[in-house]
RNA sequence: GGGCAGGUGGCUGAGUGGUUGAAAGCUCCGGUCUUGAAAACCGGCGGACCCGCAAGGGUCUCGGGGGUUCGAAUCCCUCCCUGCCCGCCA
C-alpha cells in the first residue's frame, strides 16, 4: 500500500510508475478518481474535527455548570444537535475514505527506476551460471519419476485431484533432505534465524502482505474458520513483526523458514502443468529480511545471492532474471528471478523470486523501527526470496543428474541426507 | 465446546461516567553533582491523522468493532485474545 500523501504530494510519480509496469490505462483514471477523494476527505475531516472540537469545549462547560449548580439544560441539548450533525458528517467521511482506501489498495507499487518497463519480454538476464545439459537429451521428469518409483500422480490425483502431489520411497525422504539441506545452509553460512510457523493464517495477515484484497481467488480458504492456506512462508514469517516498533540496533534482522504453499492456481490448468511443474501443495524454504530504507538495495542483493547458493551448491545451471516492471509482483519494486534449468522438459523453471517491497509490506502490516532514541518511528524496507521451492529442484535434478540408463546421480551435498549415491 | 476471571503507554500497575492521554514506579533521554561512573536530585519522555512555511493549533487512540450519553478507559452489545476449571482429544 502506497503511503495516502503520495497521491496528493506525486501522483505524477505514480502514474509514471503505472505506465512502467503496463498499468496506466487500467489504473490511470483511479489514480484521478483518488486525488479528488483525497480533496474531499480532507475538507470532510476538517469540517468534523471543527465540530468535535466545538462538542468537546460544549461538553468541559456543562461538566463545569453542573458541578457549579448551573442550569445545562439549554447547552446540552445544542450539543446534541452538533452531535447529530457529526455522526452525519462521520458517515459521509466513512464512504469517501472507505473508496479511497480500497482504490489504495489497488495500486500495485512503483518499481526502482533501474527495473526495466514493459511486460515480461524486457525481462533482462542478469547473469548465468552453469553450463545446462542440450534440451530434449533426457527423459522428462514426470518418466524418470514414476519409473524409479519416487513419484506417485495418479494416487495423488484420487485422494486429492490433479496437481497434489504423492511422493515415495527415496522421492519422499528427498523432500527431508532438501528441507534440511536448505535450512543447515541458511541457519549456518548465511546466518539466519529459523522459524517454525502456522499454514493457516488470518485475513489481516494475508491483507498485510499483499495477497488480500486482489487475489482472493488464488487461496486456498477455510471459510467456517475465517483462515486462508498460506500461499507462501512468506506471509506468516513477514507477519510476525506486524504491528510491532522495533529497535533499529537489531536491523538487519533475517528470518529463515520451511513451510508447505497452497496454490489454487485457478486459470492455470493445462499450461505448463505437467509432473511437478505446477502443483497445488509444495513445499518451500523462504527467505525474509527486515531492514533500512538505506540498507534495502544491498540487503537484496544479499538475499538473492543467498538462494543462488542453494543451486550452485546443487550443481544445478541457472540464470537470474531481473524482471521488467510489468512483470514485478505487485508489491515489489524489484524482483529477480531464479530459474533452474531442466533439460528433460528443454525449460527454464522458475524456482525462487526475490524480492524487494521497499516499505510497501511495511506500512500494510505497520512494520516500523526506530532508527535511534528520540527519533520518529518509520517503516521498515521487507525482502523474501524463495530459496528454494522445491519440486522444480526436484524436476531438475532428476533431468540434469539424469544417466543413460534412466537412473539419477544425486548431488554430493544431498547424498549423506539421502543416504545413496545414486537413484535407481 | 461449557463456565469463571481478565485484556490500560516500552514494561509493571492505578483508575468504574466529567480538565484522565491517562496516577505511581521502572526503563530511556537531557541536566546538576563527580576526576570518571554509580547513587541522589531536577526536567523530559507514546503513536496516527488534519490545518499550518513555521511556531503552533486541533481530532483520534485504554484488545477490535458497534451502541447509550451533552460527555465513555469507565455503562451496554458483539467479536478476538490470555489465564484457570470442566469436557473432548493426536
Amino acid at each position: 500500500m502506497h503511503d495516502a500523501r503520495l497521491v496528493r504530494e506525486q501522483p505524477d510519480a505514480l502514474r509514471e510508475g503505472m505506465r512502467r509496469r503496463g498499468k496506466l490505462e487500467t489504473l490511470g483514471p483511479l489514480i484521478d478518481r483518488a486525488e479528488a477523494l483525497d480533496r474531499d476527505r480532507r475538507l470532510t475531516i476538517q469540517a468534523v474535527e471543527e465540530r468535535k472540537a466545538a462538542r468537546n469545549t460544549a461538553s468541559q462547560e456543562v461538566a463545569r455548570r453542573k458541578r457549579a449548580g448551573e442550569p445545562a439544560d439549554e447547552l446540552m441539548a445544542s450539543t446534541r444537535a452538533l452531535g447529530e450533525e457529526i455522526a452525519r458528517l462521520e458517515q459521509e467521511l466513512a464512504a469517501t475514505q472507505s473508496e479511497f482506501g480500497a482504490i489504495l489498495l489497488e495500486i500495485p507499487n512503483i518499481t526502482a527506476s533501474e527495473v526495466p518497463a514493459g511486460d515480461e519480454t524486457n525481462n533482462v538476464v542478469a547473469r548465468s551460471w552453469g553450463t545446462p545439459r542440450e534440451a530434449g537429451t533426457v527423459k522428462p521428469h514426470w518418466e524418470v519419476g514414476e519409473a524409479l518409483g519416487l513419484i506417485d500422480l495418479p494416487r495423488g490425483a484420487k485422494i486429492s485431484g490433479s496437481g497434489f502431489i504423492v511422493y515415495r520411497g527415496l522421492g519422499a525422504r528427498l523432500q527431508r533432505a532438501l528441507m534440511n539441506f536448505m535450512l543447515d545452509l541458511h541457519t549456518g553460512a548465511h546466518g539466519y534465524d529459523e522459524r517454525w510457523v502456522p499454514l493457516f493464517v488470518n485475513r489481516e495477515s494475508m491483507v498485510g502482505t499483499g495477497q488480500l484484497p486482489k487475489f482472493e481467488e488464488d487461496m486456498y480458504a477455510l471459510r467456517d474458520d475465517a483462515l486462508f492456506a498460506i500461499p507462501t512462508a512468506e506471509v506468516p514469517v513477514t507477519n510476525l513483526l506486524r504491528d510491532e516498533l522495533l529497535d533499529g540496533a537489531d536491523l538487519p534482522i533475517a528470518y529463515t523458514a520451511w513451510s508447505a504453499c497452497f496454490r489454487r492456481e485457478a486459470g492455470a490448468a493445462g499450461k505448463d502443468t505437467r509432473g511437478l511443474l505446477r502443483v497445488h501443495q509444495f513445499d518451500k524454504v523462504e527467505l525474509v529480511r527486515f531492514t533500512t530504507p538505506e540498507e534495502s538495495a544491498a540487503q537484496h542483493e544479499l538475499l538473492t545471492g543467498h538462494a543462488e547458493q542453494v543451486l550452485q551448491a546443487l550443481g544445478l545451471p541457472y540464470r537470474v532474471l531481473l524482471l521488467a516492471a510489468g512483470d514485478t509482483g505487485f508489491s515489489s519494486t524489484k524482483t529477480y528471478d531464479l530459474e533452474v534449468f531442466a533439460p528433460g522438459v528443454g525449460k527454464w523453471l522458475e524456482v525462487s523470486s526475490c524480492s524487494n517491497f521497499g516499505d510497501f509490506q511495511a506500512r500494510r502490516a505497520n512494520i516500523r523501527y526506530r532508527a535511534a532514541k528520540g527519533e520518529k518511528p518509520r517503516f521498515v524496507h521487507t525482502l523474501n526470496g524463495s530459496a528454494l521451492a522445491f519440486p522444480r529442484v526436484v524436476a531438475s535434478i532428476l533431468e540434469h543428474y539424469q544417466n543413460p540408463d534412466g537412473s539419477v546421480t544425486v548431488p554430493d551435498v544431498l547424498r549423506p541426507l539421502l543416504g545413496v549415491d545414486v537413484l535407481r
